[in-house]
DNA sequence: TACAATATGTCCTTTTTAGGACATATCTCA
DNA sequence: TGAGATATGTCCTAAAAAGGACATATTGTA
């Protein structure tokens, strides 16, 4: 049972967060959508539909979360993105905000 | 800057996973809609409208995360919610989630 | 040579969600 | 006695989001 709740979960997080989650991805090291993409299916079980991966990471480069650079890899073009301090200080502040919430709650 | 990102995410956070916020709060103690709504907007920062929540804790005692008690304060009926134990399981799952995203990722 | 995988992008429709409107009733304080 | 707070509930519309369709091109493999 525990277990049915976690995939719930988890694919919960992915969905609603999922800009978040790839900023994690990318921290880990600079990736492309592509692989993002099967990084996400694989990694968190959730499918992600590459025609709202990719308006996504054109936003959070937007956004200052993240640079490209396109690398030619044969004759194929691949736009490899990094991580910007801005991005890392996002992702730091969720982290904060996680151990927050396992530390609990005190309610009057 | 970092602030800002802050009440963003907390914001998300709370908006998304609107049900597992709400379970968090009832494990401290049992509470009615009305203090949760209470609850919610001065913790979080967030506005919940009771036309979200009312429907909501129905469907958690639906699905068994949630049991309700009528109590009288006046003339005035509350309807009390305390956790069950299929909610603390869920809330459990939940925090170990953010337990692992914590530790972060390895990809290869 | 044909299909699957790699690679990126936009567009549109359907579904879902959010929030305010509608609805009712009591209590407290000025 | 009237207004604001407490208390719970449904309904409907408008906005947002999701996912598949459309679009193109290369590479690798059977």
């Amino acid at each position: 049972m525990a277990e049915n709740f976690r995939k719930e979960i988890v694919q919960r997080i992915t969905k609603n967060l999922l800009d978040i989650q790839i900023l994690r991805l990318i921290q880990t090291q600079p990736m492309w959508g592509y692989k993002i993409k099967k990084q996400v299916e694989t990694k968190f079980g959730v499918k992600v539909g590459h025609g709202a991966l990719y308006p996504l990471l054109n936003t959070l480069e937007q956004k200052g979360f993240l640079t490209s650079q396109k690398q030619q890899k044969g004759g194929r073009t691949r736009k490899v993105y990094t991580i910007t301090s801005k991005g890392k200080q996002y992702v730091e502040t969720y982290n904060n905000i996680l151990k927050e919430q396992l530390e609990g709650l005190d309610i009057k």
